[in-house]
DNA sequence: GCGCTTTATCCGATATACGGATACGTTGTT
DNA sequence: AACAACGTATCCGTATATCGGATAAAGCGC
C-alpha cells in the first residue's frame, strides 16, 4: 500500500489548515437556515447552497425525520418544522433583555394604539423578540416568521446605526434588498440617514417595510452602553402625519427603551 | 480493473446496514435539543448525551461560531442562539392550524379574562404556538420557552387522549415527571382520564402545571378528523370553582375550536 | 500554593460521508 | 396519448473528514 507523505503540502497555504470542520454539521444548519428563509423543493435548496444532489437529499431526510424540517407529502415541498421551533423557543427563556423590557413593553402596548415590538439584530436581519399587537390590524403576517434586513424600517436602521463603523461598512457592502418602492437602498443615502439617527437616538420611517405602516424605533442600552436591541413601536401611515401623535409616541418610545436599558444595568452619561 | 461481486456481504448481519448515518447532523441537533432543555456547561452535555468531550467540544465551538448557540463568557454556560430562535420562527409562517386559527383565537381573547393558547404536540410534549394574555398576569414565565410534558395539564391530556392507542402506551411506557404535587403520574389514572376526555370532547384540570392555575381544553381536527392541536383557555384557579364561570369559559373555547377545526377543512360526522 | 475539575488542542487510524452515475416517478408539453 | 424534461431516490468505491484517546493549559476551590 502507498503510504502517503506525511503531509504532501499544496504550496503557498500557510500550513495548518486540517481542512474544513464539522462540513455535514455546518451544511445541514445552512439547510434549515435556508429552508426557512425560502422553504421549497429540494433542487431549489441544493441550487441555492451549490451542494451536490446526493448530499443534499441525505441531509434533507435525515432531518426530516428527525422533524426538524417537514415535507408537505403531495408537493415535495420542505418547510421548517415543529421540532425547530421548539428548540427555538428555548432562546427567549430567559433572555436578559427580554425579561427586563416586558413589563415596559407591557405598558406602552395598553397605553397606545400601535404594536410594540422588541427587536434584536442577528446577522442582516432585524429579528422580533417579542410582539404586542393591539386591536388595530396593522401587521398583516404573521408576527414571527417575519424578520427584516436592517436597513428596512426604523427598527433595523436603529441597530445598525449603532454598530461599529466597521460593521456598517459591511452590511452595506452586502445586497441591499428593496422591501417597497420607498425603502432607501443606497448606501450612502443611508450612510446619513444612520448618522442622523444616532444623533437624535431614534429613527422614523414610513412605508419603507409596509406601503401602508410606519414605525418608530429607539436604541436599548446594555450596562457597557453597547446597543443590544430596540424598542419599535408600528402604526399605520396616516397616523405618523399627525405631529403630535408622532410626540406623543416618540415620549412613551424613549421612555420605555431606557426603562428597559436601566433594568439592563446601563447607566446615563459615559 | 477487478469488478466487485454484486455485493459483498458480511457474514451474519441481515444486509443492508451501511453504517449510521451522518453522525455529525444528528448528534448536533441533539445537542441543540439538549441545551434547549438545559442549558449549562459543556461537560454536562457531554455527559448527559454520552459524547466523548473532544467531540462534543467540536460540535460546540462549530455551533457557537454560527450563531447557534452563545456561551457566557465568564461562566461558560451554553445556551440556544439568537439563530436557531430566527430559524424556528419560520415554523409559524405559513403554519396551517395557525393561519385557520388566529381570528377566532383573538375573539376569544377579546372577550374573556384568560390566556388563550394554541397548542401542538411535538414529541413528548404541547408546544405552544400562539398565546395571547389579557392584563391579568396568570402565566409566570415567559410564555414561549415553557413547553410541558403530555401528561400534564388540560392541553397535553387533550392532545395525548386523540393520539393512537399504541402511541398512548409509549408515551405512558416513558418517565411521567411530576410538575406540581397535583399532577397525576399514575399510568393507570392517566389512562381513566385520557378516556373520560375523549368522551366528553374536552379537559379541565386544575393546578398540575402551576399550583395556582387551571386550563381548560378542547381538541382541533383537520380534514382527515386527526386531531393536530388544541385551543387551551388558562385562568386563575378559583375562578374555575365557579360552575357558570367553566360553564361560559367552554362555550366558548369548543366554540372556538370547532371554528378553527372547520376553517381546516373538518366536518362534523364520519 | 496545591490538587482537581473543566476546557483546549493534537494526531493517526478508520469508519464515514461525498458525489458521479443510474434508475425510477411525476409533471407538463406538443 | 406519448414523449420529454425535470425532480426524486438509491447505489457504491474512494478520499477524506471525523473520532476519541492522550496531552496540555486554564480555572477554581481549599
Amino acid at each position: 500500500m502507498v503510504q502517503k507523505k506525511q503531509n504532501a503540502r499544496r504550496g503557498g497555504g500557510p500550513a495548518g489548515d486540517r481542512g474544513p470542520a464539522l462540513k455535514g454539521v455546518r451544511r445541514s444548519l445552512q439547510v434549515l437556515e435556508y429552508i426557512a428563509l425560502n422553504p421549497g423543493r429540494a433542487t431549489d435548496v441544493a441550487a441555492g447552497l451549490n451542494v451536490s444532489w446526493a448530499t443534499l437529499h441525505r441531509t434533507l431526510s435525515e432531518l426530516e425525520q428527525g422533524g426538524f424540517v417537514t415535507r408537505e407529502a403531495d408537493t415535495n415541498r420542505y418547510s421548517i418544522g415543529a421540532r425547530m421551533w421548539f428548540i427555538g423557543t428555548a432562546y427567549l427563556a430567559g433572555h436578559k433583555m427580554l425579561e427586563a423590557a416586558q413589563p415596559y413593553l407591557d405598558d406602552a402596548a395598553e397605553g397606545g394604539d400601535y404594536t410594540v415590538q422588541l427587536v434584536e439584530r442577528s446577522g442582516r436581519l432585524a429579528v422580533t423578540l417579542y410582539s404586542y399587537q393591539t386591536a388595530g390590524e396593522v401587521i398583516t403576517k404573521s408576527t414571527y416568521g417575519y424578520h427584516f434586513p436592517l436597513h428596512c424600517g426604523s427598527k433595523g436602521q436603529v441597530l445598525l446605526a449603532y454598530c461599529e463603523a466597521e460593521d456598517i461598512d459591511e452590511y452595506l457592502n452586502g445586497p441591499l434588498e428593496s422591501l417597497t418602492p420607498e425603502t432607501v437602498t443606497q448606501p450612502k443615502a443611508l450612510r446619513q440617514r444612520l448618522k442622523e439617527i444616532k444623533a437624535q437616538g431614534y429613527a422614523l420611517t414610513i412605508g419603507d417595510v409596509q406601503q401602508f405602516t410606519g414605525s418608530l424605533s429607539a436604541p436599548v442600552f446594555d450596562r457597557a452602553h453597547q446597543a443590544v436591541g430596540a424598542v419599535c413601536f408600528i402604526t399605520k401611515r396616516s397616523a405618523l402625519r399627525d405631529a403630535a401623535v408622532v410626540e406623543a409616541m416618540l415620549e412613551t418610545l424613549l421612555r420605555t427603551a431606557q426603562s428597559t436599558s436601566l433594568a439592563l444595568g446601563w447607566r446615563p452619561g459615559g
